[in-house]
Formats: structure tokens, sequence, C-alpha cells
DNA sequence: ATGCGGGGTTGACGCTGCGTCAGGGTCAAG
DNA sequence: CTTGACCCTGACGCAGCGTCAACCCCGCAT
């Protein structure tokens, strides 16, 4: 008689995953997986299970919305006390860990949606405003972004110094004048008088720039040669007015783009 | 000639990688679902990029990095700033669901790695800490802990006031004296005299509870009598001699264990 | 008897974002 | 000529199920 009431208290999976709080293809899969026993079957092979299952079914549960992953979880359900209280603190260090990793995204994220500043650094969001400032022209400015883009892949940690020392060179006026001359160009770039007078105004800053040590500090800084003449190729690739721009700029004895050395005589 | 520079300029897959720090693999998956475009071959296969490629790769991993998916970070890569916008700020809602989701994971591992309280609520745990207090078998505290799983699975919003009951009736002498003949048949459990002591003083308290009302409220409570027969059957599983003092029970007039009744004439 | 709706059964593919073989070819250096 | 460090394609694997497909079973209304 027992046997009978028994019977008459077994559940179908659906009623077992309903009383567990999970669906029916979890359960099978914890079945597939090890996790749970599979059950006696009736006559026409339906799963049947008693009550004792439920409660495995839900301390599983409760283990894996937790966090845990499967494969943990199976240990820790027949664990003692201790191994348990181990794990879980273990599993709450990688809890606290991911949580920490979101945060940081959340904070990208932020920062992404602020402006241009897809993948660039903060210091390059605050140089290239302050180029769009003085009125260099757009097209020029994009082009900045990606090098600097690039720049901060190969050498995230120079780029702090190098922001502060290019958004201080903008402070001189010939700089300034410089950007306005390329301003020019993208409107007409084909101007050779227009080109020559900027190739000498580039010339006059590097003469400057070698006085006070500061192409010097770009060889410390920059020793790659292979991608140095990645940036190179990229410049040129950005407009055709840079390929005569380096030719006229070679003629007065500077050769290079992205890292600029006097001309071996 | 700008051509033979451009060649020189060019990266290999891994070279490409390093610099967007990310892994040969993930540049090949990336084109594979079409948000790298593949580049040229050289004449033994290999692909060549340039360093536009190293600009679109860092971006691509910037917002993966910051858990955009990648199919959306296909469609943000060329979107105009308002679209590009609103999509961060919908990904930083997801971010911050996510957060929530993982710290509520946090709390229940914390709940779960004190003590007893796998899948158990609070309050049963305390009715536990009180049931062993007074002196019930551990088996029996077991017993009860997987029965109240199935209970807080079924009627989760009914247990607070279930088990403020329960802790009331502990205060009831006889219910302490209950638990303590309990005690007493784990250890001997074929001894009738005392199954049959136990048996006197549970038709008693169903007296009480029955004159309290408390009977009827249960049928409010738990109006579902299949779950009541799968409860009953995990009782009979639990122990022979709950069986018996189930016979015992209903030869004085109740049926029922999980939801008791007085039985019909 | 028959049809219907709502259970159940197994099996297999899909999703994300790559990691990781297997089984090759290529290139520069010793 | 070998070695080691690259590159190539193709394919499986991972977690945790969701979601068909194609079929069986049961109770109820017709």
């Amino acid at each position: 008689m027992v046997s009978v009431v028994q019977a008459e208290a077994m559940l179908t999976i659906g009623r077992l995953a309903s009383y567990a709080g999970v669906t029916i293809r979890a359960v099978r899969h914890y079945h597939q997986i090890g996790l749970l026993r599979e059950p006696e079957r009736d006559a026409s092979g339906y799963r049947t299970y008693d009550a004792a299952a439920v409660v495995r079914l839900i301390r599983i549960r409760t283990l894996a919305e937790a966090g845990v992953p499967l494969a943990r979880v199976r240990a820790l359900l027949d664990a003692d006390p201790e191994t348990f209280t181990a794990a879980t603190t273990e599993i709450d260090r990688q809890l606290r860990a991911q949580i920490r990793a979101l945060q940081e995204h959340r904070r990208r994220i932020a920062r992404l949606g602020c402006g241009d500043s897809l993948a660039v650094p903060e210091e390059v969001v605050d140089y290239l405003e302050r180029l769009r400032a003085i009125g260099a022209p757009a097209a020029l400015v994009e082009a900045e972004r990606d090098a600097w883009i690039l720049m901060a892949a190969r050498w995230p940690a120079a780029i702090p110094a190098i922001m502060a020392e290019k958004v201080a060179q903008l402070a001189n006026p010939a700089v300034v004048r410089l950007y306005q001359l390329i301003g020019r160009i993208a409107e007409n770039w084909r101007d050779e008088e227009l080109l020559r007078e900027t190739a000498d105004l580039m010339s006059e800053l590097f003469e400057q720039a070698a006085a006070s040590g500061e192409l010097d500090r770009q060889d410390e800084i920059m020793p790659d040669a292979a991608f140095i003449r990645l940036m190179d190729s990229f410049a040129d690739a950005a407009h055709p007015a840079v390929a005569r721009l380096r030719e006229l700029v070679a003629e007065r004895g500077w050769t290079g783009w992205t890292r600029v050395e006097r001309r071996d005589p």
C-alpha cells in the first residue's frame, strides 16, 4: 500500500521542473552531465521522480543561480562543510573579480560615450580638442586620432608625456600657423607655393626641436624602426599631400616623418 | 617607390595581433564573422595588413573588452555619433543589470557559506537552529530542512508566516516534549510503547491546533492536494518510524501528515 | 472510433568568442 | 640541411541550455 501512495506521489519531468523552478530542458541537461540521477521510467518510458529529486534539483538551481559552474556544483553538493566553505569563498573571490571587470567595462563605455574617444586615451582626446580649436581641418584631426591610437597601442606608457609636450607646442605661434597652412592645403593640395611655404615652416620647427633636444628624446621613446615605418606609411596613405611634403622637407635636410632626424651628410 | 615603402611596412597577422593586443585566433575569427575585412595575401598566402587594420582592430578590441557583443560591434563601428551614444547608453544599462545580478549572487553565496542554509530561506535556518537547540536529533533536523526546501519552493510567500508560527509553537512545552520523544524514537524506533506515547502527544497537539484554528489556516495556505501527497511520501521515505506513527495517529482520528485533518466519521 | 490538445521521448543543431589541436607550408638563420 | 618561429585551413570543444523535429501517450469531447 505504501508503494501505491508513492506511485501516486511520483512526478513527471514537467511537474518536477515547475516545482524546482527550472526548465525541463535544464533537468535533462543535468541528467546528461550526471548532476542528477536518471530516475526510473514508467511503462510508457516517462521519467518518474520523487520528492528527493525536487530537493536535489533545487539545490542545484540555487548553486547554479549563484553563478557556480555546473562542473563545481557536482562536487559541492556532496562536499563536507569545510570543503564547501572553502569552495564558496573561492567562488566569491571569482564573483568579486567579475564584478570589478564589469565595472571597468562600464567606465570604458562611459568614456566611449562622450565624444570621438573610441579607443583613444583621454590625454589624446584633450589634445585633439585643442587641435580643432586652433582651426585644424577635420580630416587632419581624424588622421591624427588614428595615428595616436596606433601610438597608444605601441607605447601606452609614453602617451601622457608626449601629449603634454604636444599640448605645450600649441602655445608656439609658429605651430598654430603650421596647422593653418595645413588647413589651406586641405582645400587645395596642389598649390606648390603653399606646400613649399609649409615645408619651410616645418623645417624651422624641426630646427627648434633639434635645438631643444626633443628629437633625441623621440629616439629614446620610440626604439622600433619597423613600427616607425608603419606609422610613416599610414601617414602617406592618409593624403597625397603628405608624400609631397615629405619630399620637400627631405630637400631641406630632414628624413623620416613619425620620427624626424637630420639627414646624414 | 611608395609601394616599396608600403610593402616594407606591411604586417603579418602575428604582428598585427600583437600591436592591437589581441590573439591571432581572434583576428581570424573577426575575419570569419566579417568584422574585419580580409586583406590581400602575399605570394605564399600570408595575409598582409596595413596600419589602418591595426586601428580598426584596436577599435574592435576596445568595444569587445567593454563587453559589447561582437554582433553589435559591427554596427557600432560605422555608426553616426547619435546612434553610437544611444547604443553605449543601452549597453551601460545592461552592464549595470549584470553587475546587480552578480552582486545578488555574491549575497546568496555568502548565505550559503554560513551553515547548512543551502537553498533554505533564512527564516527556516533560524527555525532549524532552534530545533537543534531543544535537542531534536540531527537526522530529523535534516529531514525537516529538506521538507522546508520543498515547501519554500511551492509557496515561498507563505514561509515567513509559517515559520513564525512554528517558532512560536516551540514555546509550548508539549511540543518540546514531542521532539524529545522523537529523539528517543531515533535511537530505538521499534519501541511500540514509545511510539504510542508519541502518537498520543501528537493527537493532543492536533487537538489544540484544531481548536486554535491552525488546521483550517493550513488548508488555505496549501490548496494543492497533489503536492501534499508528495510531501507525505517524502516523510514516509525519510524513516520507517514515520509510517508507523501515521498509522497510530490515524487510529486516534487524524488523517494526513503534511496537512492534518480530522478524519471524517 | 476518432480527433484533439497537452503532456512526454530522443536526437541534433544553435548560440558566444574564441582556445586548441591536427596537419600541413614558409622563412630566416646557423 | 636542419631548426625554430611563423603562417595556412579545417574542425572540434567549451557552458548551459533554447529550440526545432518527429514521434509516442493520455484523457477528454465528439
